[in-house]
RNA sequence: GGGUGCUUAGCUCAGUUGGUAGAGCGUCGCCUUUACACGGCGAAUGUCGGGGGUUCGAGUCCCUCAGCACCCACCA
């Protein structure tokens, strides 16, 4: 084994036996185990967000396998309708084409060539990830089979009456010329205005002010609106206005939902393009007078001067014209939530369209009652607020989009308007022929459906919907979906309502939700912020001048490129080292906190890129130690050999024990943070720290049989922590482990296929470790002296034993060589009765006093201020226990094991201050001198 | 307007039923100790955002204020 571990030679070569040989394949068990993998959009990349989501899927189904369960990782790719032709058509834009310029069947042809292309991305970085996922299972949304599927749904749920088309007003993306859903508007407010404009009145002399954010739409004004309460116009309702510019009065209407103190308190309504209006237009029978095109361009029943205009260009005309006309009374400065399209950034239109929609209530009952009884359960639980609220306002779903990349809508229309939602022509057809009672001429609806729709079906369409399958019975539902809190509408929602609706129950038990990758400084990622890290670059590093490349190319705003340029040369001077896939992954576990917001800093994955040297150290260590002919015998050893075990052997099994149940408990709650915690602390900290360096001696003494056991513990230990620290780090466990489990008596064809840790294996033993403990704060105590006096560590010293009691000296008797090495002694020995000590630095362990003679090594100065500082704090813990005590209230409500254990407290640290004051007094002369 | 979070060491964050405030990174000493310098040993560092309350006891529970973040929502 190499002296540093090299991740770069082994993960690719370990990934592709895992998967040659199957292993990723659910066997035949009683039990089963199911994720769903979130299907990221077929033509794009993995970011570090997919990454951390696909460490913890990847973390849990490893697990699960090993546990020996029929465990199904799902993978495959989403379509994303509109986020895939956009990019095509940028794709086109940028070679001087346009979709409109070709035939729908060329552009998805196209749609479908960059898919092939591309497609094959996010495999690779899922394989470098280490993700365990059935390759033979990989589906895509627009596969034959899931698109059968999405057919299924939408007939039955039409033949349900639960999915209708209707003409109302929508959400319009003029850019895209698509209707939208309600989630992917996003509003912010923006910096706009109030414009003040009389409409006189058309009986009379005098008019009213309308105030409007929105001038342009005036064109398509239906009536002027009041409430009916207010004194100012009351008597004005029923009269009529002249609508400027335009030939037409409107009546003076009243309603509730007027508000006398905003604006002016008269409201112009606009049915076609307002959503509040279109509702009062309904209330009050008006007309709906659309002024717009589907590009947001004046239309015909604007007057012909303005026909054509962009609406902002609209805008601009029209506040001319009103102020050359006299009737812009004022403006004023509004700020105001201004919507646009998640995708395209365009400002969205509501705009009346016939389109096609899921009747969402009844849906959305059965899936809040779901999770209200627990049938499906958030992690963290607080989520289910989340949920709850949105589904108690939920709005029906307009499922079509007027795209060509996407899932057809399987319905069909005669000559005369008829509707045919059918599976497919031939069904539509035969409707068609009961209805005129020969064929007629039918055309397909043009749209295609929310890519939401499909990704819906995702659980149970993937196993094989609508056929009952064997897969199906096996995996529905799945256990637990792991996902990001931003797409708990867009999809777990919508899983969960489809679900119940028609497998008949819910499609997961349990929704983990985690938080959101940030940058260092806690900001979001972004190829805009260019600060945007591709996983495989951790994994692979690169050099600045290829990150550089990455990160300013292709970007929507050149102009951005310099100071994103800075910014990476400051960050990453040198680039970025490679630190492999599992201390990348061991760093998102590390990150999976309850969190929302989860800032990636590279200086973690460095110290977990050591970690893994650490591990693969700690491994070269174990095998030389126990490299040699008898390999058999220290599998005996490590199964429970004969002879008694030391008690470091008894400790770091019992601490071993104490890991694992720390891990499986982390992994129950889905903290994995917890279980990389664990994981650390125990490999480093006590198994390497303080059990490789018990065993170094051991190793090397004539007592065969000591060391033949410590060779057993080792490897056992090793091979054990090996195992459960695979899910994590499936690599270098893999690597290490197939060359520690035939000398630990353990065998199999890979570690993904063996036996996940059993805890009982390991039981507490409470003595071995209170008797560790003795030796470590021994060890400890004289560590601090030498390191806090600057002793060299190759120096030998004396120790001195004041006050050693009978189980003392018994413990250094049995450990002497042990402690020795530790804490690197010269000689140990006990004060005699009445023995005067020698000028000493001192350390208390319990009642022990530890004594190293100065003796020319230490100044008496720097011990007598060493004493000080921790007699200092030490009174400061004295004074607040003796005030606990002191305290009536406290000794008398109080838990009696509460008080005694402060009792317990206080009479410690009395003993202690005692002896060092006692030192002091001795160091202070010797000082004085 | 409604809702949900967050505020703990220089930085990033843990802190499980209230009972001695922790880790990693960074910082400062000493060390080429034969697994590892991607290392070893030692050290320093906190008014747990402010205020109030409950309690023998509050980082933890309640109220309140402040700051930050996010989600939902039809005030022109």
């Amino acid at each position: 084994m190499d002296k540093v571990y090299s991740p770069a030679e082994i993960e690719q070569r370990l990934y592709q036996r895992w998967e040659s040989a199957g292993y990723f394949v659910p066997r035949l068990s009683q039990h089963s185990f199911c994720i769903m993998i979130p299907p990221p959009n077929v033509t794009g990349t993995l970011h570090m967000g997919h990454a951390f989501q696909d460490t913890i899927m990847d973390a849990l189904t490893r697990r699960h396998r090993m546990q020996g369960e029929a465990t199904l990782w799902q993978p495959g790719t989403d379509h994303a309708g509109i986020a895939t032709q956009m990019v095509v058509e940028r794709v086109l834009n940028a070679a001087g084409q346009r979709r409109t310029d070709m035939t729908r069947e060329a552009f998805v042809e196209r749609v479908w060539a960059w898919k092939e292309q591309s497609g094959g991305t996010i495999a690779r970085q899922l394989r470098r990830l280490g993700a365990s996922v059935d390759w033979s299972r990989e589906r895509f949304t627009l596969d034959p089979g899931l698109s059968q599927a999405v057919t299924e749904a939408f007939v039955r749920l039409h033949e349900q009456g639960l999915i209708y088309r209707g003409e109302r007003l929508v959400n319009w993306d003029p850019v895209l010329r698509t209707a939208l859903s309600d989630l992917e508007v996003l509003s912010e407010e923006e910096d706009g205005h109030l414009w003040y404009v009389r409409y006189p009145l058309s009986d009379a002399e005098g008019h009213v002010v309308v105030a409007t954010t929105r001038p342009e739409t005036m064109l398509g004004d239906a009536a002027v609106a009041v409430n009916g309460e207010d004194p100012r116009y009351r008597h004005l309702v029923g009269r009529h206005v002249l609508l400027p510019l335009a030939e037409r009065t409107l009546p003076i209407i009243a309603d509730s939902y007027v508000d006398p103190g905003f604006g002016s308190g008269c409201l112009k309504i606009t049915p076609a393009h307002d959503f509040n209006d279109y509702a009062i237009g309904q209330r009050h029978a008006l007309p709906l007078i659309n002024i717009f095109t589907p590009e947001a361009r004046l239309n015909e029943r604007a007057p012909e001067r303005l026909r054509g205009l962009d609406r902002f260009e609209a805008r601009a005309r029209i506040v001319e014209e009103l102020t050359r006309a006299g009737l812009l009374e004022r403006v004023e400065p509004h700020k105001l939530m201004t919507p646009r399209g998640d995708r395209s950034g365009a400002v969205i239109e509501p705009y009346l369209t016939q389109q096609w929609y899921v009747r969402v209530a009844p849906l959305a009952d059965a899936a809040t009652a779901a999770v209200e009884s627990g049938r499906v359960r958030f992690v963290p639980a607080n989520w289910d607020k989340t949920f709850y609220q949105w589904m108690r306002n939920i709005q029906d779903w307009c499922i079509s989009r007027q795209l060509w990349w996407g899932h057809r809508i399987p319905a069909w229309y005669d000559q005369q308007g008829h509707i045919y939602v059918a599976r497919d022509e031939q069904a539509a057809q035969a409707a068609a022929r009961a209805r005129h009672g020969r064929d007629v001429p039918l055309q397909q609806d043009e749209d295609v459906l929310d890519t939401w729709f499909s990704s819906g079906l995702w659980p149970f369409s993937t196993l094989g919907w609508p056929a009952h399958t064997a897969d199906l019975a096996r995996f529905y539902p799945t256990d637990v979906l792991v996902t990001g809190f931003d797409i708990i509408f867009f999809w777990v929602a919508r899983m969960i309502m489809l679900g119940l609706h028609f497998m008949g129950d819910v499609p997961f038990r349990e929704v983990y939700v985690h938080g959101l990758i940030r940058d260092a400084e806690g900001q979001k990622m972004s190829k805009t912020k260019g600060n945007v890290i591709d996983p495989l670059d951790i994994i692979d590093g690169i050099d600045l001048p290829a990150l550089l490349a990455k990160r300013t190319s292709g970007l929507m705003q050149a102009h951005l490129a310099a100071g994103i340029e800075k910014a990476t040369r400051k960050q990453y001077p040198q680039g970025i080292p490679a630190y492999g896939t599992d201390a990348l992954r061991f760093t998102f576990a590390s990150l999976a906190t309850q969190s929302r917001d989860l800032r990636f800093d590279l200086a973690r994955v460095a110290g977990y890129r050591n970690f893994c040297n650490k591990l693969w150290n700690a491994a070269r260590f174990v095998l030389r130690a126990c490299d040699g002919p008898s390999s058999e015998a220290m599998a005996a050893g490590g199964t429970g050999g004969p002879a008694p075990r030391a008690v470091s052997e008894r400790w770091i099994r019992s601490r071993l024990g104490a890991t694992i149940g720390a891990v499986d408990a982390a992994f129950r709650d889905y903290r994995l943070d917890f279980a990389a915690n664990a994981l650390y602390e125990f490999t480093w900290h006590e198994f390497c720290d303080w059990y490789l360096e018990i065993a170094k001696p051991v190793l090397q003494s004539p007592q065969a049989a000591a060391a033949q056991s410590t060779r057993g513990t080792l490897l056992h230990v090793l091979e054990t922590l090996l195992r459960l620290t695979h899910p994590l780090m499936p690599f270098i466990t893999e690597e290490i482990w197939q060359r520690v489990a035939p000398s630990a008596g353990t065998s199999g064809e890979s570690i993904m296929l063996a036996a996940w840790p059993d805890a009982s294996e390991f039981p507490t033993d409470a003595d071995a470790e209170q008797e560790m403990h003795w030796i470590m704060q021994v060890v400890l105590a004289i560590r601090q002296i030498r390191g806090e006096m600057d002793i060299a560590p190759a120096k030998r010293l004396p120790l001195l034993l004041q006050q050693a009691s009978d189980r003392d000296l018994a413990l250094v008797q049995q450990h002497l060589s042990l402690l020795s090495q530790l804490a690197g002694l010269g000689s140990v020995r006990a004060l005699r009765l009445g023995e005067a000590p020698p000028p000493a630095a001192a350390a208390m362990v319990g009642e022990l006093t530890l004594l190293v003679p100065m003796s020319g090594l230490i100044e008496p100065q720097s011990e007598l201020r060493r004493l000080e500082r921790r007699v200092e704090k030490i009174e400061q813990e004295l004074a607040r226990a003796r005030g606990k005590l002191a305290n009536d209230h406290f000794v008398r409500n109080a838990p009696p094991e509460v008080v005694a254990q402060e009792r317990q407290r206080l009479a410690d640290f009395e003993r202690t201050r005692h002896g060092l004051a006692r030192h002091i007094a001795q160091v202070r002369v010797l000082a004085s001198v």
